[in-house]
DNA sequence: AATATTACTTTACAAGTGTAGAGATGGCAA
DNA sequence: TTGCCATCTCTACACTTGTAAAGTAATATT
């Protein structure tokens, strides 16, 4: 397996969550699923797809004169590439730092207490089963 | 102030490291300095400089036939970018989550520890003054 | 002064991304 | 059968990013 870290642009983010949310789904349902946030044509969403389609983010399959869509990769492959994007890019690869700068900047009271709840039950978990 | 979410592309982010590095320093310096590393000539650095400067990621400062660079932009102000970034693409801006998944994937045991340490400390320096 | 060195300026180009118009095509309604 | 509608295909363009060569200007060396 190839642990390939992906980096999805903006647009493409837009695009594959709508696919995760409808596959296997054609381009015209994506469009207008978008439609609200982004105002992209037809055209312009067609074309993104059929671009990452070519990337390998999307899979294809035919079907007479309909093209189905479908992800290639999962939304928990995209959310890990976008952290380690930050983590590599901002804090050289050190992924506590990172954590260590979220608490320091961006969190509230209860969102502490919620991650320390968080972190006992992952240790324990963790203990549970011989983990790394 | 504005508060601008700031993105800065792979290519920025070396030069920006190396910037900080050494401010204020001369586009030959960022070109020697990041050699090791990336295999730009003087022409390539100097051009991502200036760009940088027009963006207003970097200042600059003519001394005689020297441009002097400084950043314009904290080392804080560009990891807070990518944290956003990366939080608002592929967690819909919600930060806990992304200190979930982060604390469910990519942290060993001993981060863990490293972790609720911080947060404990965290909580108690929160609690010593009126802190949101 | 003549030359060498250093740093700067201008220009360019390819790949990737956002954006979309125009035309082709297949199937269904009148 | 004749259009109409949905969908696809092809082509294009501007902007950003990575990359750099070539030329110019200022300074330092001999």
């Amino acid at each position: 397996m190839a642990k390939k870290n992906y980096e999805l642009t903006e647009g493409e983010w837009a695009i594959i969550t709508a696919v995760w949310d409808n596959e296997p789904c054609a381009a015209p349902t994506v469009q207008e699923e978008l439609a609200s946030r982004k105002k992209w044509t037809y055209s312009t969403v067609k074309t993104m797809m059929d671009r990452m389609a070519t990337k390998g983010l999307l899979r294809t399959e035919r079907i007479r004169n309909l093209i189905l869509y479908r992800s290639a990769i999962t939304r928990r492959q995209a959310q890990s590439g976008e952290i380690m994007r930050a983590v590599k890019r901002a804090f050289d690869g050190a992924l506590t730092p990172m954590m260590q700068f979220m608490l320091d900047n961006n969190l509230t009271h209860e969102q502490l207490d919620e991650l320390e709840t968080l972190i006992k039950k992952k240790r324990v978990e963790s203990a549970a089963s011989g983990t790394k």
